[in-house]
DNA sequence: ACTCTTGGTTGCATAGTACAACTGGGCGGG
DNA sequence: CCCGCCCAGTTGTACTATGCAACCAAGAGT
């Protein structure tokens, strides 16, 4: 029955969740999960503002402001002024930031493709697609 | 080709990993995440050790030792001095504690059916299927 | 008995977060 | 043109979750 099945959906989102949650802050010396989202983000729209990271991210201006500092203090990142609204900074990705996010993102690809690597490419796909549904397209990159 | 099936895959779980770690303290007013699975552990393997739930999850025994004791502060759960180990707790659950697990596990599983309810019960065991495989039989309840 | 082991607690330190108050730049109506 | 309002971002404060290390207390083995 499908009653069980949703039962295991959950079971295994939670644990899933669980073990994510623990290994967040440490997938990376240098960036843990939020940075690395923030960082990825800015690879695909360089030059965005904060403000817009807070909100595609549900996060509070605050944190991204600090999580911000912290990117720039370790230069992964450069704040530019807007010239054309200067309460606006607008973030970009600095060669050094290019360089670890990459380096991470491998590590992590590496890390999936060993996870999965007995797997067949129709199921692949067949888990890529449910995984796509179950997160919905209402929020592409969140 | 596969690789991009791994790559949404790895897209995917990272999106739901990161929501999930959002929502994770405020998913009921009572019960976090963590202290959520240790209830629901407790469900199972009533009268269990503190260090026995700090390995199963992977926790450190101090982080346990302080969510057993808002859980017991909250009456949810007793400890009990083992007769015959006096360093041991054997934990349970209390009648409220039950109650409440109870409660919490239901509208999660509400939420868990309304993402899914317009799902084909095939898709809802493949996807099933799909996710233990990819959290692995080797921690079942991890 | 003395020591080693083990279950648990407590004192730090840290990360990540939210909320609220604030700063400083823009912008629009009079 | 100026004043009040809005908006981007920062900072102060507080709270939660966590780990590590030091500790305490109770068993176990010699």
């Amino acid at each position: 029955m499908a009653a069980e099945a949703v039962e295991t959906i959950q079971r295994e989102m939670t644990s899933f969740a669980r073990r994510a949650r623990a290994t967040a802050g440490r997938m990376h010396p240098e960036l843990s999960l939020v940075s690395y989202t923030l960082l990825a983000h800015l690879e695909g729209s360089d030059g965005c503002r904060a403000t817009d990271l807070a909100a595609h991210y549900g996060l509070d201006k605050s944190t991204v402001s600090r999580q911000v500092t912290a990117l720039e203090r370790a230069a992964l990142i450069e704040r530019r002024v807007d010239p054309d609204d200067h309460r606006v900074q607008l973030l970009h990705l600095t060669d050094p930031g290019r360089r670890i996010l990459a380096q991470v993102t491998e590590s992590r690809r590496t890390a999936f493709q060993e996870r999965l690597e007995d797997w067949p490419s129709e199921d692949l796909e067949r888990f890529a697609a449910y995984l796509v549904r179950y997160n919905g397209w209402s929020a592409p990159e969140d």
